[in-house]
This record gives C-alpha cells, sequence and structure tokens, in this order.
DNA sequence: CCTGTGTCTTGACCAAAATCAAGAGCGCCC
DNA sequence: GGGCGCTCTTGATTTTGGTCAAGACACAGG
C-alpha cells in the first residue's frame, strides 16, 4: 500500500504515541479517536474518558484520496475540517491569471481545511502528494462538542493559532531571505516535523516536486535544483532524486540565521 | 488628537456603522460593545439584545497607546485579544539575527493578538504607528462568553480563519509577485479597506513608512519609493509623502493580476 | 527662524535569481 | 523490455531588485 520507505525504516521508535501505523488504516472499521495512534496530535491531552467520548464523536468518515487527487478545491462548500491519518497534502492558492502558490505541506496528524471556515467556502485546494487518508470533522460538530468539552475548544483555537503562527514564518522566509536560507529553513521544518512523528532526523523523502519547493518557497525550480546542488558540493546533505540525508544539520541552522556573517 | 487627515475629510457617509467617531474615544466610559460605532466589523451581526448584554462582558477596560508603543510583544504572556477602536497598527517578527518582517497593518475594528493563543506567549510585536485605542477582552473570557453565545463562537473562528486566508494572500504576494504587482496590491488592499470604513476610495494617508511597506511586501524601501515613482510617472497616483491618491484604480488592478501580458 | 534628524528620492553599479535552452535520468505504461 | 513523460540538472544570458551613496525634503525642537 503506501510506503513507509527509506525514512521510515530508519524510525527510532521511542515515541510510542506518534509512530504511525500505515498498515492498518484500512483495516480499522471502528472510527474513533480514541485508539488512533495520532490521537496526541489531533486532540488536547488529558480528556477524562466521558470527555473523549464526546470528542470521539467529531469524526464521522473517514476518507481516502489517491495521489494527485484533490481533497477539496478553491470555491467548493466548506463543511468539515480533516485530519490526515496517512499521507501527505499541499494545500495552494491561485491568482487569477493561473501563477500558483503553494501555502503549505501537511503530514499526518496535522488539520486541514481551517480556511474555508470564513466564507462558508475554501479558499485553496488540497491535493494530496501521496495516497492518504483523512478524518472527516464535520465542522458544526466540532462547535457543538467544543461548546461542551473546554479542553477541546481551546484545542481548535490553538490549532487556528499555530496555524496562523506558521505562517508568519513563512512570511518572514519569503519576505527576507535568500534562496539557500529558504531552502535550509526548508530541509529543517520537515525533518523536524517527521521527527515528531518517528521518522528519521537525518534522512527523509520528498514528497513534492522541485517545482512545488519552489512555489512553497517563492524560487524557480532551477533555483531549487541548483540550491541542492549547492549544499551537496559543500558536503551539507546527499540528494538522489528525493531522497535526502542530511549530513550536517547544523550548517544548515547557520545558513538559516546569519546571512550577515556570509557576505 | 489623532488626525482624521486628508482622507477622512473626503469620506463619503454612507455607511451609518462604519463611520469612525475619533474624537469621542476618550470621552466614552462606559466600555460596552453595543454602543459602539465599530461593532458591525468587530462582532456577529443579528444577535439578540440578551445576547449582546452577554458579550457586553467581553471587553474589559480600553487602553490607549501612543504612536510608535507597544500593545505587545514577543514573547510577553499571552492573556486578551484587542480589538482596535482608533489608530492604526503594525504587527511584526523577528529572526534571530535582527532582520525583521512586517507581517500585517491593521486599522479599527480588526482584531489583534491571535499569535498568542498557541503558546499562551505572543510570537511577534505590535507596534502602533499612531496614537491608537485598543478594547481588551480577556482571552479566557472569549472563550466562556463564546460557549453560552454560539454567534459569537462561530465569530471568533472566522476571525481566525479571515487571517489565515489574508495570509494566505500574502505568501501569494511574495512567493509570485513582482514589486510592481505588490505595491499596486498593496495599495488597493489598504484603499478599500479604508473604504469600508467610510474613508474615501480614491485618496488614503500611509501611516506608515516606505521603509515598513518595503518589509511588509519583500521590497527594500528603495525599490518601493522607486516603484511609487514610476506610478506617478504613468500617472496611476499622485504621490506626496505619505499622501496618496489614487488616479486610475483599473491600472492597478491590471498591474495586479497580469504580470504575464506585460511581458 | 534655523538646525538636525529621520525619511524619501534618485543615480550608478552589482548580485541574485529568473529565464531560456539543452540534455540526462527515472519511472510508468504499453 | 523499450519508449515516452515527466522531472531534474546544468549552462548561458538577462532581468529584477538590492546595495551603496548623495542629496532633497519635511518636520520637530530649540
Amino acid at each position: 500500500m503506501s510506503r513507509p520507505s527509506a525514512a521510515a525504516k530508519v524510525s527510532t521508535a521511542g515515541h510510542e504515541a506518534t509512530h504511525i501505523p500505515i498498515q492498518d488504516a484500512s483495516q480499522t472499521f471502528r472510527v474513533a479517536c480514541s485508539n488512533c495512534n495520532l490521537r496526541e496530535l489531533c486532540l488536547p491531552v488529558g480528556l477524562t474518558s466521558e470527555q473523549m467520548e464526546r470528542v470521539d464523536d467529531v469524526v464521522t468518515v473517514r476518507r481516502k484520496i489517491k495521489r494527485g487527487g484533490t481533497l477539496f478545491r478553491n470555491g467548493e462548500p466548506f463543511t468539515s475540517l480533516f485530519a490526515i491519518r496517512t499521507g501527505f497534502f499541499k494545500t495552494c492558492v491561485a491568482t487569477e491569471d493561473g501563477r500558483d502558490q503553494v501555502t503549505g505541506f501537511q503530514m499526518a496528524g496535522e488539520i486541514i481545511g481551517l480556511d474555508g471556515i470564513v466564507h462558508d467556502h475554501h479558499s485553496c485546494d488540497a491535493v494530496a502528494l501521496e495516497d492518504a487518508e483523512v478524518c472527516v470533522m464535520p465542522f458544526d460538530r466540532i462547535e457543538e462538542i467544543s461548546r461542551e468539552v473546554n479542553a477541546l475548544q481551546h484545542h481548535v483555537h490553538k490549532i487556528m493559532s499555530r496555524e496562523i503562527v506558521r505562517e508568519h514564518g513563512v512570511m518572514l522566509l519569503l519576505g527576507s531571505m535568500r534562496a539557500e536560507e529558504r531552502l535550509a529553513a526548508f530541509l529543517l521544518n520537515l525533518v523536524q516535523r517527521l521527527h515528531a512523528r518517528g521518522f528519521s532526523q537525518t534522512e527523509l523523502v520528498l514528497r513534492m516536486t522541485r517545482e512545488e519547493i519552489g512555489s512553497y518557497l517563492g524560487l524557480k525550480l532551477e533555483t531549487v535544483s541548483r540550491t541542492f546542488s549547492k549544499f551537496v558540493e559543500e558536503g551539507i546533505v546527499e540528494v538522489k532524486q528525493r531522497h535526502v540525508r542530511i549530513l550536517d544539520a547544523e550548517a544548515l541552522k547557520r545558513i538559516v540565521n546569519s546571512q550577515q556573517e556570509c557576505r
């Protein structure tokens, strides 16, 4: 089915709650957050079992999306948020004249669809970059239950605030960093999020093309490619197509926060 | 006190609820949203008077900030959201190495402080660009009351979603537009928001420096200045320091969504 | 009124990234 | 297994916007 791939093989167990049981996805019929290995990513911690029961009702069904398929599209009515169970998504917005901008890459445990709340319609596309499965959470139900379970209410607020803060970071990146800094920041961010999910701290498989990375980082694909090559030359990373091994994370960190010294 | 200035003089009345009573600010002692001329910007519409009474309790006090002063700073504990009553703010984030990025400009009726929810601490600075007054809304109280008043709950969600969508737009701007497009989009956005508040559709007074505009748009101040000059040469705007008169809004719109045709 | 400071404009030059182009590598489908 | 996409890499060239520098302008404070 889906492929845990190189990165998954080197996963360093440990975090019991962040280990992703990709194979189980299709076998799980009981849709219950309380049983879900990702619950510590999606849900508030420290719920009583009563509260947990209420929260279980937030997820109605699951939905599978094939690679290349869309979870939702700009303009479609908004009804639900989605928690990613497996797979990898990109979200992107477009101008009238056809240019588009990847606004984020989302992985297991992350919540997608928040853009739709304000106008009752989605304002971006969510595209699966690999076969994926999501938990469908009707938003009116989220609102209903979060009136009863304070921890859920606060958790929803936090998720939205987190997204706002993340986007601040992207604005900083797009507004004031050079190509190398952007790519370094991107790699560090990806590997950090993967690591939090039990994958390697040093190896990753990119699920997106150079063009998609470029779109996210405000660069052309050629620049992304050249910058990868530069990092390889400098011995900072190894790159074989979409497989990336980080040899010198410190160097990447140095690149990110110190444009001054380099010039 | 604060200055309505050129832009205010040409304001085209009409919208009764969006007319800003700058002079009244300091005279108002009863802190009540129900009396506030900005309530249609801050609050859900169609509340019953009972609900309105509950919602009035969201705002505890008002706070004045002098030009140049900060409403909150990166790292400070988060307790409240703020509704801007009068004045104009910028929010900005910074990297360790000192670069900073303006993430937004906020005006009357807009809500500020959402970044603080996720970590109980603010992650950006909010600086007043002119003397300002805000309504302080303790967040625990917002959560409490929004459990009782569904419309408020949904409104809070919408405000956060709106911010997320706005930031998507900024990412699109930073990631894929050229200098002229960025500045054109910026001017159109500003004037549109001012117009919604009863000000002119064609005249505005910039409350921020060229450098701050540049930071927001991912450009250097010289580029902002040059781009203004270019627009002036082309007869699209008139610029006298911070006074801007838009002569040809259509031209600005054309610049924003059509990099293709121009080249 | 004058001076000083912060802000803005403009010019000359430079560097980073975009563009255009060619070709290599890989994987998918027949 | 072979051939056709698509993706990626790399080079040459152009363009955009950044950098450095000088001076103009406007406003606040003495």
